[in-house]
RNA sequence: GUGGGAUUAGCUCAGUUGGAUAGAGUGCCAGAUUGUGGCUCUGGAAGUCGUGGGUUCGAGUCCCAUAUCCCACCCCA
């Protein structure tokens, strides 16, 4: 083999297939039952959209994006999450003049350059929701309680919610400035990684899982005591709306986001069995991120779900998603029948029946052992008999039972038992 | 960018202190008296032992490099 699939891709192959399928459309038909409709956007964007957007300072865009030129010497980069290129679009086609909120759903690829490892993939899938132009909790409340409806639908036996408010520009800073007053005396404490975030980004060194560092932000001030007014009621708010619902939900005030853009509340939904890598779902409000790229002051929440990961979790739970459907019927040959056979499989076909025949002048036992592993529902036998009489034995594979049938009326025979 | 483990048939894996044409299970294909699957039996195809160097009379086995996979740090879905 002198080919293999890129570092940090894989393929994705039948029977797996068929569970993809199920979960794509089991979401679907859930956003749909919300009002969000299906967004399809670009895999590639201008490069800049994503320094915007997700933020100059994140580690996805500073090490972990694919940037490359096009032959006009543009710097493209292949979409490294769904939002930026959502907003992008929002603004692009005027959307702020559809009914408002904007709700819309998508289930793209997007692409990292990381390191592998359980649940990590350079390629890899998000199904994700952005609801656009509304400000108050009640949207943050929907988006996370389709999220548990989905869950719910897939069969998920636990699912754990957290949620936490980063707060807004001003009190975050307000925060920050509070939060380094604290930690300055610790500074020499702290693990190399953490002390350089003192400067950068100070909100992560609580998500650090250093114990000494865990020491340390233990009695580290929260950035929800420290909430301005307006933050403060709507994160309430929020807690009410879920609590009205009657969604678990417990608050974790370390889920820090690492992209920018996230503004008041942030939510994760967690398992345990996928690894280091137990965020299954994550995403909150992204107030200023509209205006970031251009656009007038929106506000807007989204999530990304990574797809890969709640097939492992879904695994690891033991729920198995319905697999593909078999044949309803093998039509096996028998003698210099191959014509007749293709012209009847034709006509099942048309009618609706998923059927197969040979292909490869296969003898009758090895159609028949084919049949039986292809898990095929019935079997018929098309010889010199039937193709002078007209009529077979329709054989279940179930039980082996046969019983006598014409083939001009096999179609409406296959709808009938089939669909009893 | 850093660290640990792994890589032998499509898949899961054996392979002794370095020794002759590299094995098993499973899967695939074919057959077990001429028109019927699952069980059983028989046979067959299928490997550049990840790749490239080195040590040696001789390397799947030892050494170096490299790639890939798995896991973890970091970060995120």
């Amino acid at each position: 083999m002198n080919f293999a699939a890129p570092k940090g891709t894989r393929d994705i192959l039948p029977p797996e297939t068929a569970a993809w399928q199920y979960a794509e459309q089991c979401f679907a038909d859930i956003c749909a039952r919300f009002g969000y409709k299906e967004i399809r956007i670009p895999t590639f964007e201008q490069t800049e959209l994503f320094q915007r957007g997700v933020g100059d300072t994140t580690d996805v865009v500073q090490k972990e994006m694919y940037t490359f030129l096009d032959k006009g010497k543009r710097s493209m980069t292949l979409r490294p999450e769904g939002t930026a290129g959502v907003v992008r679009s929002y603004l692009e086609n005027g959307m702020a003049s559809w009914p408002s909120p904007v709700r819309l759903y998508y289930n793209l690829t997007a692409f990292r350059y990381e390191n592998v490892q359980k649940g990590r993939y350079r390629e890899f899938h998000q199904f994700g929701c952005e609801a656009i132009g509304a400000a108050g909790p009640a949207v943050d409340a929907e988006l996370i309680s389709l999220l548990q409806l989905y869950f719910q639908t897939l069969g998920l036996k636990e699912t754990s919610l957290r949620i936490n408010s980063i707060g807004c520009p001003v009190c975050r800073g307000t925060y920050l400035k509070i939060l380094r007053d604290y930690l300055q005396p610790h500074l020499a404490d702290l693990c190399a990684n953490c002390r350089e975030r003192f400067e950068k980004n100070p909100m992560r060194i609580i998500d650090c899982k250093e114990s000494r560092c865990q020491e340390i932000t233990q009695e580290a001030p929260s950035q929800l005591e420290y909430l301005c007014p307006d933050c403060r009621t709507h994160f309430d708010g929020l807690r009410g709306q879920l609590e009205s619902l009657g969604l678990a939900y417990a608050v974790d005030p370390r889920i820090v986001r690492g992209l920018d853009y996230y503004t008041r509340t942030v939510f994760e939904f967690v398992s345990g069995f996928v690894g280091a890598q137990g965020t299954i779902c994550g995403g909150g409000r992204y107030d200023g991120l509209i205006e970031d790229i251009g656009g007038p002051a929106t506000p807007g929440i989204g999530f990304a779900l990574g797809v890969e990961r709640l097939l492992m979790e879904l695994a690891a739970q033991n729920i198995e998603l319905p697999g593909t459907q078999p044949m309803s019927l093998y039509l096996a040959v028998s003698g210099d029948h191959q014509d007749e056979a293709g012209v009847l499989c034709w006509k099942l076909r048309q009618a609706g029946i998923a059927v197969e025949t040979d292909l490869m002048n296969r003898s009758l036992k090895a159609q028949m052992k084919y049949a039986g592993k292809s898990g095929a529902r019935y079997a018929l036998v098309l010889g010199d008999d039937e193709a002078a009489s007209g009529a077979g034995r329709l054989r279940d594979l179930q039980n082996g039972e046969e019983k006598p049938v014409r083939l001009s009326e096999l179609a409406a025979e296959l709808t009938q038992t089939t669909t009893r």
